[in-house]
DNA sequence: AAAGGGGTTTGTATCGATAAAAATCGGTCG
DNA sequence: CGACCGATTTTTATCGATACAAACCCCTTT
């Protein structure tokens, strides 16, 4: 394997210079450097990242955390944290967290092994109480969700006024009695499920429309399958309705199946819109109405506030960054067109 | 930042002892490994996997190259490789090529950087000419298609056999005029468009249909867009059809959402079947019928002789291997349940 | 008591690159 | 002509872990 001595005695020069030729330093004499370089090239020679990485504490690598990157929304939002972290020479390694607690703590530990130079955390699992294991001493960014007011950077989405957006969709489309599909009885934490919760109340207390709790229905596990079973069983529950807000655009997807499944029709009979717009939502039959959030914009603020980290290595303890994107209503098919 | 020597001078053990307790080395007596690792506790000590890396020269990384993980196949056969390379204590960084010969010639020289200790290629844009590029040094495996009988293992899809099946499924469902809606023009490559078009042709030829070149519909890039749009066209050109075979899911979940606009009905007007059976097939209405080559399999089986090229360091050209995937016929709505 | 031997532990060199500091070079200036 | 200067290049030490081989320990054997 060539090495960086074995490019210097090729060039005639140091080490040290052919360091410098590789790193862009100036004060190296033009015919120095092409003279380096052809030899380089002659040989055929590549760092080798490890050395550099041992010397330097830095490994061109970044960290994402998500659930699954088989969900469309975080096989999404992975592509564009890839490109957005292209654009600044770094790479990617995913991490799958099962969406668990667990699997996102061992995510945590991963970049203190210094594997990553920092981490960007989908996090879905910690909750509140959890906050002091997020102050951790590399730099990361929490995206997705704002759970908390905690000492970390975080890009999320606007999930309340989203929601509340959603809702307002629906009503404005004429239904008056609206089913919640979302991720769990309320409680006292801050996960999507309760904000987005939140965005759907305000939008009924706004229409003057009181909140029916039979309409609530809980689900365990943001997937297909759920909002499937989900839209099945209110179906068949006997309770009126005449609109669905989904928590995601994956939920949607499987409601749309379950009101298939009921011989509820989308959407004379049920108006449904979701969260997210996936790539998919466009095309699925009947099209998928939704909130985007711009999940580019995430993706690159996110990139953008862990390059940011990584540059102030020295400094710590700075006050935490929050973005919260912009959305906008995509409405399709499933809302009336 | 606490290093190994700090660990062997608080358990009161060179440094040497204490990296034989981390590496499960044998010949390391009771007592003595219990006070390593509790001083590895009490410092919280963390191996530096870039020292580890320049001395035994193992990231402990692999790469997995993909056009886009966000599109659904490529995601879900992440996952699943993630999953599988986790088994065996392996990170999985992801780039992704963009579907281009380019990204790919991209990816095969990263690994080259030692950034990986092996690649796991999915690729589309190299043909038979590129032979050469894949005679790489380090370990490879190429995923998905049955390129070359070239120097590298592979692991590939029942392309001809699965078309024909799924082909054979039109037909048996009374499907007498097929459209395929595939990757391109028939060329002379041996890419996924063209192996599933033989399975095609052979499944029509088996059950004396004649092949009827207006039936045949070329798109560019295997994308949703795409099924979609060869859908409307194919429904407006006036030629009669009964049936679709599309060449992946992904464009028959396109195709799905054409043939609505054009007010085709599926099944009853036209039958459809995809390949690859993503997870979002069962979900969508109608649902889709597909190839299901078995990713699960597919994934631990490259990993595995991925893995098996990393132990086998020191030998060199072994002869390639080859796995050949099974499929199933997984019949839904799309084909008449 | 000396030799032998397996299990345990340790010293030393090294992986390849780069930070930091020192040396060299070619001129310029007083 | 010698001091001095900035640009350029080199020397030296080091990042943290592990391969390798030697050393050590304690017990058994002769």
């Amino acid at each position: 394997m060539v090495t960086i001595q074995d490019v210097a005695r090729a060039a005639g020069v140091s080490a040290m210079t052919v360091s410098h030729v590789i790193n862009d330093h100036p004060h190296v004499k033009t015919e120095t450097r092409a003279r380096v370089l052809q030899a380089i090239t002659d040989l055929d020679y590549r760092v080798n990242v490890a050395a550099r990485n041992l010397r330097t504490g830095r490994t061109g690598t970044i960290g994402l955390a998500v659930p699954e990157v088989d969900r469309p929304y975080y096989g999404q939002l992975a592509a564009e944290i890839i490109t957005a972290a292209a654009r600044h020479n770094l790479k990617v390694a995913i991490e799958q967290t099962g969406a668990s607690r667990e699997g996102e703590l061992d995510a945590l530990a991963l970049s203190r092994n210094r594997l990553y130079d920092g981490l960007i955390l989908s996090t879905v699992g910690l909750g509140p109480a959890d906050t002091d294991l997020l102050k951790v001493d590399y730099p990361m960014v929490i995206l997705g969700e704002r759970i908390f007011d905690g000492p970390v950077d975080h890009v999320a989405m606007p999930n309340v006024e989203g929601a509340r957006a959603a809702t307002a969709h629906l009503i404005e489309r004429g239904c008056r009695r609206v089913v919640l599909i979302d991720g769990g009885p309320p409680g006292d934490e801050v996960d999507v499920s309760s904000l987005r919760y939140d965005g759907y109340r305000e939008a009924l207390a706004e229409a003057g429309i009181p909140l029916d709790p039979r309409l609530l229905v809980h689900i365990d596990g943001l997937t297909m399958e759920q909002g499937a079973a989900a839209a099945r069983r209110v179906s068949e529950s006997g309770v009126e309705f005449d609109g669905a807000f989904c928590v995601t655009d994956t939920v949607a997807m499987g409601a749309l199946r379950g009101f298939a499944d009921a011989g509820v029709r989308v959407p004379q009979d049920v108006k449904v819109i979701g969260f997210d717009n996936i790539a998919e939502g466009a095309y699925i039959v009947p099209s998928l109405s939704s909130i985007d959030p711009d999940h580019a914009l995430m993706a690159s603020t996110a990139v953008r506030f862990l390059v940011g980290r990584l540059a102030e290595k020295g400094k710590k303890r700075q006050v935490a960054r929050e973005f919260i994107s912009r959305f906008t209503v995509v409405a399709r098919e499933s809302t009336g067109g």
